[in-house]
DNA sequence: CGCGCTTCTTGACACGAGTCAAGTGCTGTT
DNA sequence: AACAGCACTTGACTCGTGTCAAGAAGCGCG
């Protein structure tokens, strides 16, 4: 008898997959009955389940998952798209949605854009074409108009992570004010009495970035205070030993503080500050953004506005469930930035 | 006319999802000629297939990849279990093994076991019952009886993130050897002139943890020094702190070097020394295990045994696409780990 | 014995694609 | 005019499941 579906392995080995027929036929019952076993048991009789369960563990039996999803039109996994999942920042995020999405009965597949707009829409197609129940992104170009359309046409859930006004289309968002926070970190510096502050960061990269500065400069420009901006290629911690290096190369006028666009070009350009022998906050002030695990922990205690990375993550799962529930589309979520001082600025 | 499929949502709200029937239907073709337009262009008239990317684009079609994976039997996909993604390590480890898969044309989904029996074995059956092509696992227990049967009978290709010789059955696996990276740390902490070296970490629940502590103890026995053991809960930030403060508290006989069971640990443990008052290295030295980034970038420097996180995650990856291009079960990859001297311990 | 009722059990039919042998035109050759 | 050859196009079948109406078996009751 040859059963079960024969894969050709590509050194022409094979392998045979058992599906429920075989199950049913070695169980002496209707190949749907083992559907029966797993889906309602309460159908099935004693004697039939003990066969079945036998004849399973015989052979090794897992349904086939995909057959299931294909019958069924939708799959119970949420997908999630971030920038970079290595950034902690987006790792704490991703683990509130992961934590919440579970919780709800829905597997999560994670993916990183890497910011690359390519990407993005790669694995977008790919989301889209394993028909997933929902999506939630932190988009790296504006895809609302997309995602619109998955939730009007097919239904699909769908949350942005960024503020509604970069979002052409109508589709719920979890957002924070990174305005707002941009205006914590300028008001702090120059409450500490600074006339002259630098931004770092990707600004040009980055909506989220840009609002901080914007937030920044609207605190700095209110004062009369000199702000000079460093443009970073990205946001990592090297990013920010450069950019700090080159603020330093400026032998007159040193600016008192360095904002930096999150903690990690904030962590950099501490430790080229210290490296110059510079002594932090006597010499100079940092301050940055996020405020992941390591802020507090660095050389010297990081200030920081902090973002609920982990909420907000949680937030778009919420968002997700809710639509899932048939609860319509559900409200804005926006969340709002926190100062936290520590010793980078005394 | 209703074609489609009409998914009724939770309020009694219709959406339809298009398949290639209604594609055919308003591009007047045969639905099985929609399905040679994405697969063999070459086979398609010019004329058909202008009037088939219209009909496309008016309807918003995207092929179902699920109906598609259910046909070809396996889908382009690789699992990844790691214990908890939000570790810097194993976000590390993710990074290399998700670009590795990339490049071969795999899609990668991500799970955190969050050292939880339990929850491994759940998206162990999620990945069996979506007949994944390929699963490399960071496993919390013994899975390698169960990975052996995947690949032997249904030609799945399969890694363990772990020693072989915890690994029962056969079955690839990538490792490093930690034993050695133990004793780096012991002799480079000996070397120093210690002669009472505390150990910090989790050492029941992990493995690793358990044979970096056995490379520890052989330096320390083979010079006759004195070894302390504080057992942690688990390796986070609040652990080493936790732990730290613990030895701190032992007014007499303070262990000259805190070896730590990864970085996070030694971090916090760093942290709880310099709160105490004492200054590293001078009154206590501090050894940490991965060098995660920001190893580097602590208020201290840290010293560290490197793991090199990015290439196993890689190396894993390409065990995998080996196997999955059918030249046979590879060998087994070790790693060596590496002692980084930084300021921590002098 | 016949009827209805409950408790299983079954076969037929989707789901949405890929595949392939068979079919339809059309062109060019003899 | 007949036919081979080529370029497309099509219908039927398959993948492994969930669903559901219909069938079977057993049982109690009148």
């Amino acid at each position: 008898m040859e059963m079960g579906t024969t894969l050709c392995g590509p050194r022409g080995e094979t392998h045979t997959v058992v599906s429920r027929r075989e199950v049913a036929q070695r169980a002496d019952v209707a190949p749907s009955h083992v559907s029966n076993y797993f889906n309602r048991p309460d159908l099935v009789s004693e004697k039939a389940k003990q066969r079945i369960a036998a004849a399973v563990a015989e052979l090794g039996y897992v349904p086939n998952g995909i057959a299931a999803e294909l019958k069924s039109g939708r799959s119970a996994v949420l997908g999630l798209v971030v920038l970079d999942a290595w950034i902690p920042y987006f790792a704490e995020l991703s683990r509130g949605f992961e934590r919440t999405a579970e919780a709800g009965g829905y597997s999560v597949v994670l993916f990183n854009s890497g910011r690359s707009a390519q990407r993005e829409e790669a694995h977008l197609d790919f989301l889209a074409a394993r028909r997933v129940a929902g999506v939630a992104i932190v988009p790296q170009v504006d895809v609302s108009s997309r995602l619109e359309r998955w939730r009007e046409d097919a239904g699909m859930a769908v949350t942005i992570l960024d503020d509604p006004c970069r979002v052409g289309a109508d589709v719920p968002t979890v957002s924070l004010d990174d305005e707002l926070g941009g205006r914590l970190a300028g008001e702090h510096a120059l409450a500490r009495g600074a006339r002259h502050i630098a931004f770092l960061g990707a600004c040009s990269v980055n909506h989220q970035v840009m609002d901080r500065l914007t937030g920044v400069r609207t605190t700095v420009d209110a004062r009369g205070a000199r702000l000079e901006i460093l443009e970073t290629p990205d946001v990592t911690m090297a990013d920010g030993v450069d950019a700090a290096s080159r603020v330093l190369a400026l032998s007159r006028a040193r600016p008192e503080v360095l904002v930096c666009s999150n903690d990690l070009v904030a962590l950099g350009a501490l430790q080229a500050c210290l490296k110059a022998g510079l002594s932090v906050p006597e010499d100079i002030e940092v301050i940055g953004y996020d405020d992941i695990a390591f802020a507090a922990q660095a050389a010297v205690p990081l200030s920081t506005v902090r973002q609920p990375a982990a909420e907000m993550g949680a937030a778009a799962a919420e968002l997700l469930l809710r639509q899932l529930r048939g609860e319509g589309r559900p409200a804005d979520q926006r969340f709002e930035p926190e100062l936290m001082v520590r010793e980078s600025t005394g």
